[in-house]
DNA sequence: CCTTAATATAATTGATTGCTTATATAAGTG
DNA sequence: CACTTATATAAGCAATCAATTATATTAAGG
C-alpha cells in the first residue's frame, strides 16, 4: 500500500498525530480512536498493521503491551514528493530561504 | 473526497506532476497517461473530474480544448498538515531555519 | 492452573473506487 | 450542413477496503 493511500484514511491520520505525541500503547490509541470515531477495537488493530506493514510505524512489545511509535520514512517521502511543487505556494523569497536551508539546488 | 484520498492514486498524483510544468490540454494529459498507464481518454478524464471536485486543478476553455491547471491549495493543506512531523526527520538546525524561514513559532 | 487482560487475526459484508464501453455535447472544418 | 475532433458523462462491473463479529494468542495475577 503506497504511502499517500495509507493517509487516505482518517483514523490512521488520526493515530499518526497521536504517535506524534510519543509511543503509545495499543490500547491507549484504541481509546482514543474509539471515542473519536466510534470503532472496533479489531477495527482500530487492522489500521495499526496497515501503519506498520507501510512503515509509518514500530512496535515493541512489553509484556502484553504493544507500544507503538512514528516511524519518519514514510512521510519523510511524501514530504519529498511535495516539495517539487512548493514554489507554487511559498512566496518566492521564503522559497528561497526554505532551499538553502535545505541546501538544495533547483531549477 | 479528501485530498489525501486524492493523491492515493498513481494516475492522478502523475497528472499533478505534469500540471506542475504549467497550463496542460486535456489532450496532451490523456496522451502521457495512456502512453505511461495504458488506460483510457474515458478514464482519464473521470480522474480529471476528481482533481477539478478536489480543487487540485482548474479549468481554462478554450474552444473546444480544456486547460488544466494546477492549483495549489490542497497540495498546501496537506503540506500543512505534515509540518507538525517535520521535526521528526528534519535535522534540527535545519528545522529551526526552516521555522523561522516560514515565519512560525512551534513547540 | 484457571481466569482475565491486551492484542491480533480470520471471515464476512457493504460501500467505494477505478476501469471499461458506449454515448453525449460542443466546437472546428471541408 | 455533415463530419470529425476534443472532451465529458453514464452505466456496469470487478477489485479493494474498512468495518463488524467471532476467535486465537500470549502474558499476568490470583
Amino acid at each position: 500500500m503506497h504511502a499517500f493511500d495509507v493517509l487516505g484514511d482518517p483514523v490512521r491520520r488520526r493515530i499518526i498525530e497521536l504517535l506524534g505525541d510519543g509511543e503509545q500503547t495499543s490500547g491507549t490509541i484504541v481509546e482514543h480512536i474509539q471515542a473519536e470515531f466510534g470503532i472496533t477495537q479489531a477495527g482500530v488493530s487492522q489500521h495499526l498493521r496497515v501503519l506498520r506493514e507501510a512503515g509509518f510505524a514500530g512496535v515493541r512489545p512489553e509484556g502484553t503491551r504493544r507500544y507503538y511509535s512514528l516511524e519518519a520514512e514514510p512521510l519523510r517521502e511524501i514530504d519529498a514528493w511535495l516539495e517539487q511543487f512548493r514554489s507554487f505556494w511559498e512566496p518566492k523569497l521564503e522559497a528561497l530561504a526554505t532551499e538553502i536551508a535545505r541546501g538544495k539546488k533547483r531549477g
